[in-house]
RNA sequence: GCGCGGUUAGCUCAGUGGUAGAGCAUUGCCUUCACACGGCAGGGGUCGCAGGUUCGAAACCUGCACCGCGCACCA
């Protein structure tokens, strides 16, 4: 074995290890094996997108459960692949083409050269991510990799869209959706976010045709929309308006010259709050939900004042046209203003929505859209409610009862290129005759508009030319709610076009994002085909995401899972933090406070950046990222690497026998202390606790292992020689040292230790693990297949049994014996502190003992003093002033020769016995309680009284000490 | 408006009924033969506020304040 070099250099192991690994197939996981399966799927990252914090959080999280999975014996499927992200990479690649100049608008290629260049840009850059997630040392079985828009996942994708048409849970219709003005498309209800605006509340009058004179005041934050207006609403029971009902407005807007402005009926409405704003509503049936709602109540015309992509349209007056909706808005006040109708504004606060990806306003808009009334939701309420399925932290399945309690139709239907294209074909001589009907309702919109056409019209009827179904598909109920698909005869849907292809058109649509993700735990195995991997590996074990997914994916996924398994698609899921910066916003390439985690690898290491985040990460927690954290991580790893460059130094057998004949109180110490890191860091995995699991490992390993065991242990070793011996020596290694008997248990102790510490490490920093395991040679005599060839499959280690406590001696007095050895330690330096001696001088100590006192003892006491000699006496006489620490192994002198200060110990004594006194206080306090000592439990009462004897004595012992000063 | 978190050392957070903790930061000493990406020893907290339950509350209950998040929203 060579010499491990003084310095961990990870980036040359990392990718040694990597290679390895994958060379040997060590991911690939075998549905024929024996072994009980453990399965998880990757959240599929967005395909052109690069490796962030956040995944790296959630993909280390999976990491450490498929390579614990597989130390517990587990055949491990743990399967990566990307996803397609529809608006988002459409967004990316129209961006840059447009950049590079090479198109103004994506119109500029057509649908399918545009797809292509979508496609190339995939190939490119497709795999970045990938890639990345290698770095990280995630142990993905990347020959099951998957792609959403792969052409077997496409043909999932197309099979249930037909599944669910024919079971008459998606149907077309013309509904108000989110539009967004900046995609041009239309977004399902989880793709808005609401924030709060500073707006402003306009108060306009507004003339009842019926009565000179007469004005009502309407509030508003949308003035431009007034041109959209088809009615004023009141609530019929609102004693100050109900007399105009049945009576007109005299709509301000559009301007029309000689003031011909139209006339819109007054209506009464419930829905209209009388406490809010003046009590008089202006509907909007185009451009809001609610008032599209009260529109259809009273079957009112819709009219659109808007284009696509927010400008105002013809419909919106001459003035506004072609403005945009935010320019309209201003121009539109101008005009109420001009016209001495606006009555005051105010700043006003409230709630818009926005679309997620294009971070502009939505825009409530009517439009043809596929709708999805979401399957199998009663089971998929019932498995997370009940406890089959397990939510860690368990809050957000309440968060996610309640969004399934009150699920809306989803709006499926996307009108980008980028995605699955939604399998419906239309006949083409009846599209033609539908787009004749929908030009015809525009011509009558406008006709309406300009006056052409009379209000006085009955309603019922207008209603009927304005609202007829563009292309007649889908129905909808009278309330708006979706019935069965009721004809067939003029549209295809299936997975395959229609054999006449040529005398169809496909709709030009495609399907939002989710609609393939929410099939990923199946559709990523080979469903439908009964294929092995699906047999053996599905439902899957863990799913590991964020929070701000739950409804977009897990709860859909859920619902897939059991529409068309069967089943719940997995059995616990694990939702992480957020990544956050230091100050807590969230990460974000603007405020350009995200780290890229790349640079984290190449600075500290891919195991520092895993063990620094999974140490900062507890359970359903925000993470404020910070360096330091990675930093933590970066000085574990080279702690580790130089406790094992110290054993290495010694040579020696590897992992020999361990003589419990020959155990020291601090070997005892230690088996126990890794018994009880085993089982802290196995039941913190086990409730995925994984920043519990990293504290104990860094704890146990830095604060017990290295800072006491291995100090210790310097002791039983022996000289080592100096330091230019030592790397004199190095050169000629390997060499076996002659050594005695006590120095080669505790050899064989350190060994121990190390072997199952590295395999406690192993899933949270697989690379350094897996060098030191062959580094120190532990891999020797294992089976290839259980840590011989790769620390991956070393089996993971379990608690001691009793058995072996009772054949090592492991007792809680041998826990205590080297407990008490080390507060007499920390006494002691204590003594040299407060008598100011450097740290680097060695000086005389005296013990007293309280007991018989073992070599060993002795002599690791007298390392770890820093002491040049440490005497033991029990019959001691100090001179006076010596300063004295009582330590739980007696009384601890450090002979001062010619320097003694009587002050300064008088000073050091007092403090010492004023801490003492507060404590025999408070303790008396509560004894001297009636209350406490009848209320109290006889264990509790009874350990206070132990515990005002011990300070007793300390006291009296002080004072003794004092009194000879 | 409803719901869910949170409030403990300068910072980030553990701690769920019985002697207030960790990491970072900070102070002092030390380049001692695994490690200065280190060692040793310190300093630092009326546990958000007010009530209540209890022999005993950082912890349990109630109310309030503030911070964050989610859902729903009235123009």
């Amino acid at each position: 074995m060579a010499e491990i070099p003084k310095t961990y250099e990870p980036t040359a192991i990392e990718e040694k290890w990597y290679a390895q690994w994958l060379a040997d197939g060590e991911f690939t996981a075998h549905p024929n094996s024996q072994k009980p399966a453990y399965s998880i799927v990757i959240p599929p990252p967005n395909v052109t997108g690069v490796l962030t914090l956040g995944h790296v959080l959630n993909n280390t999280i999976q990491d450490i459960l498929a390579r614990r999975a597989r130390m517990l014996g587990k055949e491990v499927l743990w399967l990566p692949g990307t996803d397609h992200a529809g608006i988002a990479t459409q967004t990316v690649v129209e961006r840059t083409l447009k950049k590079s100049g090479a198109i103004r608008h994506r119109d500029d290629l057509g649908r399918d050269a545009f797809l292509e260049k979508v496609w190339e840009w995939k190939e490119k850059h497709g795999g970045i991510i990938i890639q990345q997630l290698k770095k990280l040392g995630c142990s993905c079985d990347w020959s099951r990799e998957r792609f959403t828009m792969d052409a077997a996942y496409s043909a999932c994708v197309s099979r249930v869209f037909v599944d669910l048409y024919k079971k008459g849970l998606i149907y077309r219709g013309k509904r108000m959706v989110n539009w967004c003005p900046a995609s041009l498309t239309a977004l399902s209800d989880e793709e808005v976010i609401m924030k709060p605006q500073n707006g402003t509340m306009y108060h306009f009058k507004i003339a009842v045709a019926e009565e000179p004179l007469t004005f009502l005041t309407v509030a508003t934050t949308r003035p431009e929309t007034i041109p959209g207006d088809t009615a004023i609403a009141v609530n019929p029971s609102d004693p100050r308006y109900a007399r105009f009902i049945g009576k007109h407005a005299i709509r301000p807007l559009p301007l029309h010259l000689f003031g011909e402005q139209k006339l819109i009926p007054i209506i009464g409405d419930t829905a209209v709050d009388f406490e809010f704003g003046t009590g008089v509503l202006k509907v909007t049936p185009a451009h809001d939900k609610a008032d599209f709602e009260i529109g259809q109540r009273h079957r009112l015309p819709v009219i659109d004042v808007m284009n696509s992509n927010g400008t105002m349209n013809a419909h919106a007056g001459e003035s506004l046209a072609g403005l945009d909706r935010f320019e309209a808005r201003k121009v539109a006040v101008e005009h109420l203003r001009e016209l001495g109708f606006l009555v005051k504004e105010e700043p006003y606060q409230n709630n818009v929505g926005y679309s997620e990806r294009a971070d502009v306003p939505v825009e409530p808009r009517l439009s043809e859209q596929w709708f999805l009334k979401y399957p199998s939701v009663k089971q998929a309420r019932a498995v997370v409610a009940d406890g089959t399925m397990k939510f860690h932290p368990e809050r957000w399945a309440k968060v996610y009862d309640h969004w399934l309690g009150g699920i809306q139709d989803w709006c499926i239907s996307r009108q980008l290129w980028w995605g699955h294209r939604i399998p419906v074909w239309y006949r083409r001589e009846k599209l033609d005759a539908a787009i004749e009907a929908s030009v015809a309702d525009e011509m009558l919109e406008t006709a309406l508009d300009a006056g052409e056409a009379d209000l006085a019209i009955p309603r019922q009827e207008l209603s009927v030319k304005i609202h007829g179904p563009v292309v007649p598909l889908g129905v909808q109920d009278a309330g708006g709610e979706s019935v069965a698909q009721t004809s067939t005869a003029d549209i295809h849907v299936g997975v395959e076009p229609p054999e006449d292809v040529e005398n169809w058109t496909q709709d030009p649509d495609v399907l939002d994002t989710w609609f393939s993700s929410w099939l990923w735990p199946f559709a990523t195995m080979g469903w439908p085909e009964k294929t092995q991997t699906l047999a053996r590996f599905y439902p899957t074990t863990d799913l590991v995401t964020g929070p701000d997914i739950i409804f977009f994916w897990v709860a859909r996924m859920i619902m897939a899972g059991f529409e068309w398994t069967g089943e719940p698609p997995f059995k616990n899921v694990y939702f992480t933090g957020i990544i956050r910066d230091k100050q807590g916003r969230k990460m974000s390439k603007s405020l350009g406070n995200s780290p890229d985690p790349l640079d984290l690898i190449a600075g500290f290491g891919a195991d520092a950046l895993r063990f620094g985040v999974m140490r900062s990460a507890p359970l359903g927690v925000d993470i404020l990222f910070d360096e330091k954290n990675v930093e933590l991580g970066r000085n574990f790893c080279t702690k580790l690497w130089n406790a094992t460059r110290f054993r290495q130094m010694h040579g020696g057998e590897t992992e020999a026998e361990i003589d419990p004949a020959l155990l020291t109180s601090d070997d005892r110490w230690i088996l126990l202390r890794l018994d009880g890191a085993i089982r802290e860091v196995t039941l913190a995995l086990e409730e995925y606790r994984f920043s519990d699991a990293a504290n104990a490992l860094y704890r146990f390993f830095w604060g017990e292992f290295c800072d006491w065991y291995l100090e210790a242990a310097k002791a039983a070793l022996g000289n080592l020689g100096s330091k230019e011996d030592a790397s004199e020596s190095a050169v000629e290694l390997p060499k076996i040292h002659v050594l005695n008997p006590a120095s080669a248990n505790t050899l064989a102790v350190i060994d121990f230790t190390l072997a199952h510490t590295l395999r406690l490490m192993h899933p949270f920093m697989p690379f350094i693990t897996e060098e030191l395991w062959h580094a120190l040679g532990f891999h020797d005599d294992m089976p290839a297949d259980q840590g011989g060839r790769t620390i991956m499959f070393a089996h993971w280690p379990a608690p001691f049994d009793d058995d072996f406590k009772i054949h090592y001696g492991l007792t809680p007095e041998a826990d205590a014996a080297a407990l008490a050895k080390h507060d007499t330690v920390t006494l002691g330096r204590g003594l040299r502190r407060d008598s100011g001696i450097a740290a680097n001088k060695r000086v005389r100590f005296v013990l007293k003992p309280a007991a018989e006192l073992p070599a060993h003892d002795a002599a690791v006491l007298k390392i770890l003093l820093h002491a040049e000699t440490l005497d033991l006496d029990p019959n001691y006489l100090p001179p006076r002033a010596t300063p004295v620490a009582l330590a739980p192994l007696g009384e601890l002198f450090l002979p001062l020769e010619g320097l003694i200060d009587v002050e300064a110990e008088r000073e050091r004594i007092g403090k010492e016995i004023a801490k003492v006194e507060q404590e025999l206080t408070k303790v008396r306090a509560k004894l001297g309680s009636e209350t406490f000592v009848s209320g109290a439990p006889a264990k509790v009462v009874e350990e206070h009284r132990k515990r005002e004897i011990d300070w007793q004595e300390r006291l009296s012992q002080l004072q003794r000490i004092s009194a000879d000063l």
